[in-house]
DNA sequence: CATGAATGAGCGTTCATTCAT
DNA sequence: TATGAATGAACGCTCATTCAT
């Protein structure tokens, strides 16, 4: 690679390798708060968990704390990207909610630890700087969707809030029970939730 | 009160006293959990806001652990007690319904400090001993609500989890809202999510 | 007994209840002590295990430390008392040998708990003031009958120190194994070692 | 050194300073211990004595009952070195005797702090690990030299413990009284002893 | 006199963060 | 730049002793 061209480089070997580092560490976070949440987890427990020296994980987070939050965005995103991995705007509103619905839940179902986490940091007093590190561009989508069913008269008129409480309101606690009781909810107990929150949130005039 | 009858009292003077610390301990947690969560409640901290000696403390609790799991258990007795408050049989199952969630929500917005506490509780790790603090009694009015609602044909022949899910779901994560935006949903708001939680779990055949 | 008489007498009824406590607190302390030493008996355990109130043994003793003196010097008297009750004046020095050895040695394996505290205590910094609780006229017996030894030439003309040494080092280090292993000595055995010891003190000329 | 084989150092830089702090906490650990017990001597204190943070103790020791045990084996080691410092299989058993005996005594009385501290370590109840730490290679010799007096008939055929006891028995106690009183025995006192203790092991026929 | 709940100084230990190498 | 030993404030908890009843 010439000289010239390397800033143009988004990743370059040495950028892999930090990303590469961070991995681990939300890794072994994740391990860890798995286990026993944020207290289980001193820094030096953490970093060789990861397999880095205590320091490192110092140059990637300014400290602990920003650590978690780093941790929580990057969640964040993952779950919204998986939610509308497969979106597609030509469905019905319905299809199209089930599908998210679907993908939602299952990121929870196949990702405890993450699940686990992200419920502990929402509830717990870290939460204040959250809403600052969602990635607004993945939720384009979602906020078209929500859109086109007011538009339509499909959703009943409520603030967005409260579809979205009465949506991932249930998701989250079936999820959390799901998880808990290592027991995965069959086909058709999720399609009957499913059921249900759409008659929550649709309109039958 | 007649000497002879003195023995019957379950609350002799001591007792009452032992109440009223447990109470002012709690309530001293419950400050300092708002205001920053389990760990901003050093045990000596603790024991200054309550007004008693460390020592004390641990004379009521066996430790900190102990000191959290009870006051939870407490909370979520005083939560179930506030929505059954004026539970009554011979109203509509619908009517108990409304009754039901209004009760439940506005104890969780008029208690935000018991409310986030218990949600906080609720997602750590300390969850585990959680379920055996259910003062049993008190859910025997709600066991009946679901059942008859079942018999009738009224609820979705869905799992009691799932129906349990989908009204406390949402009532929990709009409660938390309402808390952090320090705003109380208007009447007319509340009716509404209730409708929605109605139609989620009412079998419209 | 008439009352102009009752304070003549040496052990009244108030007497003999402290002596009773007094034995009660110093049982649940060996027991206490035994299986974990010092530290592993606070007051209020120890208060329990005896069957008396806290405040009660700061009625029979000043403090913890006091405690520990008392008791100390209760089972030193009682060691001296076991290994000189069958003395007998008329016999041979070497038969009383036998006896005194073999009385003061059986007194240890037979009352281990005494025997491990006062080893504990008298290798600990507690050990400073215990000269002052030796039963003086105890010794009156042990004390003539080495005046005898030495006056007849049958001991070594060593200083009383370095002949105790080499009778009660050897006692102690091998009660101590003793008790350690739950195993006894057998008879054969301990007259060995007694003839050792006489070895060591006795004048071979 | 020549810089090829600079590897081959067991002790790099690192090490020494590792070794040299240690000493630091188990020279300030004997002195507290020697004033006041194993109570008298908190963490901090300890600490404070050594001129070393309270955190570096416990990158050197799990804790404070491993420091103890530690320092137990390494004045056990210490005692059993000096013991044998000068031991010469082709001196005579006698000439060996007096030679052993001699130097562990002197040990004992050169290193107060240190013998105080075992005595008080081998009769409390932390004594359980002690065996472990044992260097068994110091053995070999004084395992050799009692198997020799066992084998030409010069010791009384009795079991090694018992033989031990007749030994190290009046050599602790005389040297807890050589400490306790500051008076040092004299030389002809110590031959004294050392005869008597031979007498007691030695098999006249 | 008898009681045992109350007290709070003091303990052993942890761990987020720094900084000399 | 990379490391991980060093640091010490802060924590949860204990327990000898007191004293109101």
């Amino acid at each position: 690679m010439p000289a010239h061209l390397a800033g143009l480089n988004v990743h370059s070997k040495a950028d892999a390798e930090k990303d590469e580092k961070r991995r681990q560490i939300f890794e072994a976070a994740l391990d860890l708060f798995w286990e026993g949440g944020f207290h289980a987890a001193p820094m030096a427990k953490l970093a060789q968990a990861a397999g880095v020296p205590v320091g490192t994980i110092y140059r990637h987070f300014e400290n602990k704390e920003e650590l978690i939050h780093a941790l929580y965005g990057d969640i964040k995103g993952q779950r919204i990207k998986a939610t509308l991995a497969d979106y597609d705007p030509s469905l019905s509103l319905r299809e199209r909610f089930d599908r998210l619905w679907r993908n939602g839940f299952l990121y929870c179902v196949e990702h405890p630890r993450e699940f686990r986490f992200a419920e502990q940091y929402a509830h717990s007093p870290y939460l204040r700087d959250a809403e600052k590190s969602i990635q607004s561009e993945l939720f384009e989508d979602l906020g078209r969707f929500f859109a086109e069913g007011y538009r339509d008269g499909v959703f009943k008129p409520l603030r967005p809030e409260i579809l979205t409480a009465l949506i991932s309101g249930p998701m989250n606690a079936l999820a959390a029970r799901a998880i808990a009781r290592t027991c995965k909810f069959s086909e058709e107990h999720m399609q009957d939730v499913i059921d249900a929150c759409w008659d929550a949130i649709a309109d039958r005039h």
